[in-house]
RNA sequence: GGGUCGGUGCCCGAGUGGUUAAUGGGGGCGGACUGUAAAUCCGCUGGCUCUGCCUACGUUGGUUCAAAUCCAACCCGGCCCA
């Protein structure tokens, strides 16, 4: 299911990735894995994990894992996958996001859980790419630009459709690539793992080595998960997504109504099962998935737990949910309107849309359907331990 | 730099002086239904502790009782030319 290139049977370790592993072991050098993440949002997703599990199981097997953070192109913008001019971020918010990433990847969480080693020396190489990018002066610029054409630009899907309807591309833009084939460069990079949208910058850096006299990396494309929708790939910015800080109930509920002709590609992306022993039933596959994927990231316990409570929610009964999200409303000024206490505990994002909730018949306190958006609430005691249901998934509990 | 066309709500796209928070579609959210979902049907889809008030049609000013709609300047984009 992934894609390797070059992929030859020649004996050159160049060539075969296969040679330069056994030439690795023999001089006693481990290869050096290449992944990049631009830190342009705040969210580590499923999507994501594919690329990070593939790059653990290279530091399981004694490789260096060299995890780029790309807080210098984060202010680029990837163009991959997307018809519009990238939003240039600012540093600050591109540091804030790194460090976001790093939380969520499990540093310091058990080795168990958390999605790379970092605890084995000499395993994890974490930099960042503004480390060197920032060095480089116009002179080094241009030397690297003279080594794409426009052509070769065009021809890259996302760029030719753009520029073909009419869509600006800001020059900018083309720098990315050549940026981020400079990374592999950079820290000599032997294998760069990446999504199979990845192939022309993966491809890049490839090109760029051999130009600055280094050996070519080896590019290993992974699919692109597909997202909640069926459809498109698993985006934030397409919001069907499921994050890896989620918690078990939603992450599990969340899978476990995946499309059907979806679950066979979770379960060989996402889980060591093998796919051919799924159930025959539909449904019974969607909750195997989502079980093994919820217990990846929150251990078999919780998953089982969500599990049920996921059964207990469809059923439609609220009470002894094992573990309903607590919520405190010291936030929220007394006397409340119910619309007013909704948006003010963040659960819908504006009062209005409170309101409209409440008048669609979406909200319930202890299982009793709210009708009046204007229901007051003289204080909070009456509250306190009752159940707030918004649609079908969202259940808090009210605490002081 | 010149010419030309254009910039409307999350997106696409109507509207070209007057009940206009702005037709329609997509998406999203909610309700019914179901194996959870999908499909289908229905409702909602600017904000505000909301019987009312505020902010919105690239920006800023102007004309008018009244502008997304007219005028001016500016900003941004496509195409053609240089």
């Amino acid at each position: 299911m992934a894609d390797l290139f070059p992929c030859s049977t020649s004996k050159d370790p160049d060539q075969n990735l296969n040679f330069r592993i056994e030439e690795g072991l023999k001089q006693n050098r481990p290869l050096r894995i290449k992944l990049g993440i631009d830190p342009t949002g705040t969210e580590i997703h499923l999507g994501h994990s594919i690329l990070f599990r593939k790059l653990r199981a290279f530091q399981d097997a004694g490789h260096v894992a060299v995890l780029i953070i790309g807080d210098f192109t984060a202010r680029i913008g990837d163009p991959s996958g997307k018809n519009s001019t990238r939003v240039q971020l600012s540093a600050d918010q591109v540091e804030e996001n790194a460090k976001t990433y790093l939380e969520q990847l499990g540093h310091g969480q058990s080795a168990e859980l958390s999605l790379l080693d970092f605890e084995t020396p000499g395993r994890l190489e974490v930099r960042r790419n503004s480390e060197w990018l920032e060095q480089l002066d116009l002179v080094a610029v241009i030397d690297l630009l003279s080594n794409s054409t426009v052509g070769q630009m065009l021809a890259k899907e996302d760029f030719g459709n753009r520029y073909s309807s009419g869509l600006p591309i800001a020059l900018h833009e083309f720098l990315y690539p050549l940026l981020q084939g400079y990374d592999s460069v950079a820290v000599d990079a032997d294998v760069e793992l990446g999504g199979t949208d990845q192939k022309f910058n993966v491809a890049m850096g490839r090109d760029l080595q051999r130009y600055f006299n280094k050996r070519p990396q080896f590019g290993l494309l992974l699919p692109i998960l597909a997202g909640l929708d069926g459809h498109q790939k698993m985006s934030k910015s397409l919001g069907n997504t499921v994050g890896l800080s989620e918690d078990p109930l939603s992450m599990y509920s969340k899978l476990e109504k995946i499309p059907d002709s979806l679950v066979e590609d979770y379960v060989i992306a996402l889980t060591s099962l093998n796919p051919e022993k799924l159930s025959s039933d539909p449904r019974e596959r969607q909750k195997t998935m989502a079980l093994a994927v919820t217990g990846n990231f929150h251990g078999e316990e919780a998953a089982i737990d969500a599990q049920s409570d996921a059964a207990r929610l469809i059923a439609g009964s609220r009470e002894d949910l094992s573990d309903v999200p607590e919520i405190s409303i010291s936030s929220v000024k007394f006397p409340a309107k119910a619309f007013y206490l909704l948006s003010a505990l963040g659960l819908c994002v504006s009062s209005s849309e409170a309101r409209r909730q409440i008048q669609g018949g979406a909200v319930r306190l202890d299982g009793e359907k709210l009708t009046d958006p204007n229901l007051e609430f003289i204080d909070g005691n009456k509250l306190l331990g009752k159940v707030v249901q918004l649609g079908k998934k969202t259940f808090r509990r009210l605490k002081a």
